[in-house]
DNA sequence: TTGTACGCGTTATCAT
DNA sequence: ATGATAACGCGTACAA
């Protein structure tokens, strides 16, 4: 197979002058004579000539890439937070490989092994849910590879993390709960492995305790996240002899699933039922009554990530403590609550 | 700064063994003794060895990893189809990068430069809806990069491209609308220069004139995808002295600008308005009505693009006919249609 | 200011 | 079955 792509060869030959020059006119390289400097960048332009990435990468003993592992890319938080990166990124000429888990820890193994191997500059990731091991995650530590961890985070790791005070938001809407007359209060939360759906656990029971409201087991729910057991524990929920008369779902897709739990079995909302979800996805709006959530600030969250890894990559040898930047999130207020 | 990273020559050296060989061993090279490989895979498990493969990369003349080309990560389509393009590329062992142009021309030129830098083995690549000058993509395939348009194309670029039969299921959309009772049917389109927005227009346009209906100039409407921009047009359609009472819709969320706006002009969905979009979003269902709408096989056309780009790359000389794979939409009829 | 020589980590080719 | 050497395309230290 023929590759007819210039490469620094072709121009030096051609200018009978040597590589070297070549590369460091085209670099704009201080030590370079005007007139050779524009002789050699009109002829790359002539000749259609695009640097070679790759082998500069295998100098630089990394890719222009930064790698980004999440659980899904249709998880509207993460659609956003890449565009918060890609921003960093781009200015900085880094490229973004995007691997989605799909909540599968093995998954998350492979990538994170094949990652290593495509020598990325850095990693930005986001924990599966089922994620409990995490030698993986230790293994890029050693390898020294710069590693910043998101929104779903993982403590057993000394890394960067940017995070969303899960605990606070959800104290502050459950407080919302009880302040607009709320008596049964319920937590519809993400599978018992994730973090930051324990965290909102906590926050729950927190405003609960303040107001010597009783914890009800039946009232905190643990479902997978797909459609049909959200389903299912919705209508546990819903279907109890005593049912709650408030709802903090852990996500705005769980709190759609009430939506048509609720409406199937004729319970109105808010009157009956008042309900506050996580995301304000952009559908949250439309909905009748619309959902009442927690915005969050995944861009600023991706955004700020980046930053953190950059940071990281520029300054590889720099004794630091691994800090943990907690982002505010904010509770809106629609008509799904009283 | 020191890199402790282990590689073929620390193996080779500690086994008294040539790199080669290590290298061969590695990759179950047929002709190498039991004896030695195991001796060397066992070591480089030890140590930890991870291949590098930006150094591959440089013998291979490009990367393990395709770039895909897309104005926003948010549209649901781009999402879905991204994970089918995964499915494909992760068998092969293949890398995603992904870059949004966010609709603009000039960061969708960047983009293919850059990645052309890098290397990557092939594009797949959906239109910015600004784009009307094609140089770009012409530099891809002057380079014999292979190339695979997906959902919005480029007509004269010759190349492999999967698309949606966009005239079919709109002709199909509108046949339906007129069937129901609809007498005044309206076009709610993106901007002018997006083909598939065109192509639905020209659905539109053919089954009204399959029923003799007249073409009515204030019912075609053509507006940028930015949510203002769609609520101002929402506005003037509405508000026309004698509005239409149903519109298709180019995308959901341009219907749920109309949803928005018809609420607040008090016109009741369906009876006096019917509607239609276009994506099958997840959250249409969930509309009080329910959105009718068209399911876009987002998915298998992100699966389908990467399978037709893959065997590009590894049939790098086949002469071949540009093909075009035109996939099936369907649509959905719910509450908001009579 | 420019050229020479070597290294980045791996694989392919040719030799043994 | 294994080893030696060159090559992939570029950047850089050192020399001139």
């Amino acid at each position: 197979m023929t590759d007819n792509t210039i490469k620094l060869k072709d121009i030096a030959r051609i200018l009978s002058v040597s590589e070297s020059t070549v590369s460091r006119a085209l670099r704009d390289h201080p030590r370079i004579s005007l007139a050779t400097r524009e002789r050699v960048k009109k002829l790359a332009e002539q000749l259609d000539y695009v640097p070679n990435q790759v082998a500069r990468n295998l100098q630089n003993r990394h890719m222009n890439a930064i790698g980004v592992v999440i659980p899904k890319l249709s998880y509207h938080l993460y659609a956003q937070a890449i565009s918060g990166m890609e921003e960093v990124a781009e200015q900085l000429g880094y490229n973004i490989i995007i691997c989605q888990t799909n909540e599968s820890t093995e998954r998350e193994q492979n990538i994170v092994q094949e990652l290593l191997s495509t020598r990325i500059a850095g990693f930005i990731i986001s924990l599966s849910s089922s994620t409990v091991d995490f030698e993986h995650f230790a293994k890029i530590k050693r390898r020294k590879v710069p590693l910043v961890f998101f929104n779903r985070e993982c403590e057993d790791i000394h890394t960067d993390r940017v995070i969303i005070d899960n605990f606070g938001v959800a104290r502050q809407a459950v407080e919302h709960l009880i302040r607009s007359g709320s008596k049964r209060i319920a937590y519809f939360g993400g599978p018992a492995e994730v973090q930051i759906s324990n965290r909102r656990l906590e926050g729950y029971t927190a405003a609960l305790k303040d107001h010597q409201f009783p914890l009800i087991a039946d009232y905190i729910v643990h479902t997978e996240f797909n459609p049909r057991s959200a389903y299912e524990a919705a209508g546990r929920l819903l279907g109890l002899s005593t049912p709650p008369d408030a709802i903090l779902a852990f996500s705005d897709q769980f709190a759609y699933t009430l939506y048509q739990k609720a409406r199937e079995m004729g319970i109105d909302i808010p009157t009956e039922l008042s309900l506050i979800g996580f995301n304000n996805e952009p559908a949250t709006s439309l909905l009748l009554p619309a959902l009442s959530t927690v915005d969050q600030p995944a861009f600023a969250m991706g955004k700020t990530a980046a930053e953190i890894l950059f940071q990281q990559i520029q300054h590889p040898n720099d004794y630091y403590r691994a800090q943990t930047k907690v982002l505010q999130s904010r509770l809106v207020l629609r008509g799904s609550t009283r």
